[in-house]
DNA sequence: CAATTTTTTGACCGATTGGACAAACGTTAG
DNA sequence: CTAACGTTTGTCCAATCGGTCAAAAAATTG
């Protein structure tokens, strides 16, 4: 008997432990050469198990791609959802950047990994992208044209704002090789965050144009 | 006699042509598969002929890849050596943001090429970007130190800001599919770029801040 | 203990991969 | 015309790919 890649159910310690080991491994693989560059024995032998090992906890290449998928979209969009109109619209639009340049900090393997799937035309995702997101974004849109409205926050374009907010943040995680090559040894370090938290509240709130 | 694809010494008008149609279709089939996720007869195929007459122009498929990477580096840093300090700081910087959207919406798959790049480690370009692109970016750092301290634009980490107009500009090329889908079909036509283009104006030089 | 079930592995398969090669084809110069 | 050269293709190859399968090994159950 093989483990069924479909529900939880049924599952033993073991068999979720060992699922487990794959999934990591497999981020590891698919975040750095995608699902077409990713092989089966190279996820298996980061996962220390050889490959018929490994296709008995899921049958297919697809599966464990899936399932990473499937993960990484519910944490992803964890920030936007938190984004309401509770609180102060600048502190609240200050802590969604945050909270976004800090899982391209701690999840920069997550944020590859969709990054590929995007840059690749997004084939397994684009229902998601078109449904769920599409009208997560689209109600967090009707909440900035709220605080526009009543002069909170300077008017804009929302829509393009969530994709600065995006591209800024994401680019620490997905173009990090080349962010530590141009910052150097010495600026290269992990104050990097720090720094570009401190940069994008500044850029965010003013812009670059100097105070008259 | 195959054709060497050291230098363009000795090249026939023929041969050139060839390559041209060659290194066209890969640049289609590179970008969207990344290089271990595309096969010389998918090349091959998109440029419209068999694969041992694409390899009798290039005579290995990293060949073709490599001359596509040169060539891209070109003129991807164009726009960023044009920016001086002969005009005014506010009107270099937005011009540099222009050209950059605007190469993202002429060149998207040059941008998708390098993004694949980038995303799995530069493996094939890491001396240039810790070499020419640093050396680059460290010059341009010293112009917009020199604006900050005239005053001509606001006290900020240049490096950082640079970072942020390549994310924003290049979000438009690299995540082009999930921008679509989540404008819908209404806003995502092509004047997404010139709404584009007026967001990143204002939130480089005003931000989001309401005027007080 | 023995019986049963779960886990692991070596061997194997057909398909695809990057690439080699000689033969065939076309073109041009004498 | 023929000889030389540049171009194209069919065929082939070793390596690697995703995946199967039966049998061994280990764990669990009675």
């Amino acid at each position: 008997m093989t483990v069924d890649g479909t529900a939880a159910r049924g599952r033993t310690r073991i068999q979720q432990e060992k699922r487990e080991v794959i999934l990591e491994a497999a981020l590891d693989v698919f975040s750095t050469h995608g699902f077409r560059g990713s092989t089966i024995d190279q996820i298996a032998e980061a996962a220390g198990m050889s490959k018929p090992n490994l296709l008995y906890y899921f049958r297919r290449k697809e599966d464990i791609h899936e399932t990473l998928m499937h993960r990484l979209l519910d944490t992803w969009l964890a920030p936007l959802k938190e984004l309401d109109n509770i609180g102060d619209p600048l502190t609240e639009l200050r802590s969604y950047i945050r909270r976004k340049l800090e899982m391209a900090r701690d999840y920069p393997r997550e944020s590859r990994l969709f990054a590929n799937e995007i840059l690749q035309g997004a084939p397994r995702i684009m229902p998601m992208l078109e449904g769920e997101l599409k009208t997560l974004v689209d109600e967090k849109v009707e909440v900035m044209k709220g605080w526009m409205r009543a002069g909170k926050i300077a008017r804009t374009d929302p829509w393009h704002l969530i994709f600065a907010i995006w591209a800024t943040t994401q680019h620490y995680a997905d173009f990090d090789v080349q962010v530590r090559a141009v910052l150097g040894p010495d600026r290269g370090g992990e104050g990097r965050f720090e720094d570009a938290a401190r940069f994008l509240e500044q850029l965010f709130l003013d812009g670059i144009r100097p105070k008259s």
